[in-house]
DNA sequence: TTGAAAGCGCTAACAA
DNA sequence: TTGTTAGCGCTTTCAA
């Protein structure tokens, strides 16, 4: 039989008002008689029933995380940071992983209406302007972790901006003859790296050739920053021996790491056959010797919750929309070419 | 304003009680009103108040999972299968990550008393007895994961014989210098492979060296199934190379990973001057060509839930306690010796 | 078949 | 400073 606060103020011999007076260190109570409250709490092993205290308080404690249902090494990081500071806090966190589109609407439906959490944080998932428009007119704390919506908080990483410096690292390199390994376009990021990465051979007066340019697929498991997606991307690629580029900008280290074992199956390797400059510096990433573009994708988790939280408390300010810079991390996967 | 029961219930004449039935779907309800009820429902676009119900239904519909918080490929893994499978039985998930021993038995006690959820799952963490008689006390069901209690329900690998058959697997290739990489002792399936290490050794009659056996370190970030003590632990063992073993049993696949990147920067490979047998079979294992003992993480993560959600239903029966056999995966890091 | 009312365990406003 | 009481939004008896 669990104890209740009526238990404790049965033996102390006081009100339930004052227990909750005590537990909830409020001012208006004699200190000895909370000290005494304490200590009976304390012998009685009691803990307030998270639940009750949720419904008269009108919060829970509680934040709902959603993440894409393809736990990657990147949402792995995510998740590492927004725990970690979320445990500074006091919160909970509900998981809710998406593995089909119209679960996410059902998933903000539910934060929305169901009053089970107190604010949510929405991992590289577009919401749509309609919900967008809900959680502010419900006043509901919301704020946006690799994705972006003009009306929400967000925490993003500066795509455009480092695909073009990846790609300007490889041109810087000498080389001339430059692709591209992406992620379909229907994710944003791929998107932006997509236009950084154009973009810098346009300033450089490089041409872009479409044939250089090799997108994985995607499918129901995963968004097609995979390994394998990389391996596919690479194998395709190499299918034209007559003309191949000599330096290649892969959208994540996931897909390189991919591409270096289709490069391996047949006798080549990265930098002496393809130079490789990638995205996101995880933990494999320097096993592999990966020059790479850093997110610092546990810093950002933690950003996140901070402002997640900040939002918890004194909420209706101007919107925060924070954009990380990536950080160039040169190892050896871009040779410089020799020029003869 | 949130919509209540109060307001479908004003809005379709009748009294909360009524929509509450028609919203359970009790047989004690005319069909028209409840129909006439749900379409009211609907309109107003009524969800129920989670902690509400919660606490008059006395149960939360949610379920907390503890896990290490060092999230590796392994728990990963895991976590996958167990949300997957939560979704199937429509229950949320709460993520409590230990960074410090105590903590875990903080959570235990939070969910034995806070009543915030309905069952837990912890995850290749000991629970002490002290606790374990407390959840059957309580009638609170748990269920282990990748570790264990007598009293209580598991789902465990048989870490023995999979260290006898990876070992096995060396000697059958001819080795008789065989060695062994292992995380530190404090962890059970790290004492459990040692064991079954050893006792292959010994049914063969071949000598076991205290020098080939390596322990690689643990931090506080990490339970020494890591890349890093991998690697270490390979560089540790190239030290001496007067006399080394040409066949190595490595406790993880990802340890393994780091081995072999040790290896490579002495200029060596496996399998040619070392033949690994490892364990797990991570999805980076068939990159690498690990042949390793197999271990269905995913379907590991299914099978604790289906148990859980049992118990939660019908609860008070045997304990359950499932041992899972690995399965060997024969790939090409373990080379057959060539006689000479 | 339905409505009214008594909880579920807590917080917070109101009195005393 | 403290006790009492009215909610919080729902489920579930108990009558009708």
């Amino acid at each position: 039989m669990p104890v209740t606060i009526y238990d404790v103020a049965k033996k102390a011999g006081v009100g339930i008002g004052t227990v909750s007076r005590a537990l909830n260190n409020s001012p208006q109570i004699l200190p000895e008689t909370k000290a005494r409250i304490l200590q009976i709490a304390q012998e009685l092993n009691y803990q307030p029933h998270a639940l009750a205290q949720g419904l008269a308080r009108r919060k829970t404690g509680t934040i709902a995380v959603i993440v894409p249902f393809f736990l990657t090494y990147f949402f792995i990081e995510m998740l590492k940071g927004i725990q970690h500071e979320l445990t500074q806090y006091q919160y909970d966190l509900i998981l809710y992983s998406v593995d089909q589109k119209e679960k996410l609407n059902t998933f903000l439906k539910r934060t929305l209406q169901e009053k089970r959490v107190d604010g949510v944080l929405l991992c590289s998932l577009s919401i749509s302007t309609h919900f967008a428009e809900k959680f502010i007119e419900a006043g509901s704390p919301i704020v946006l972790l690799d994705t972006f919506h003009p009306l929400l908080d967000s925490i993003t990483i500066e795509n455009e901006l480092g695909a073009y410096q990846a790609t300007l690292q490889l041109i810087q390199a000498g080389h001339r003859k430059i692709g591209m390994i992406n992620a379909p376009l229907i994710s944003r990021p791929a998107r932006l790296r997509y236009k950084g990465f154009k973009k810098a051979l346009l300033d450089a007066g490089i041409e872009f050739k479409r044939k250089y340019l090799m997108i994985g697929p995607r499918t129901d498991e995963s968004d097609g920053f995979t390994r394998e997606a990389g391996y596919q991307a690479m194998k395709q690629l190499l299918t034209n021996d007559s003309d191949r580029p000599t330096g290649l900008f892969i959208s994540s280290d996931i897909q390189a790491i991919g591409a270096i074992q289709a490069l391996q199956e047949q006798q080549l390797s990265s930098p002496t056959n393809m130079s490789i400059v990638s995205f996101d510096d995880i933990e494999l990433a320097e096993y592999f010797g990966l020059t790479t573009m850093r997110q610092p994708i546990y810093e950002m988790g933690k950003l996140a919750v901070q402002r997640l939280v900040e939002k918890l408390s004194a909420k209706g300010e101007a919107v925060f929309q924070k954009k990380i810079i990536p950080e160039l991390i040169i190892r050896k996967s871009c040779a410089i070419l020799s020029t003869h």
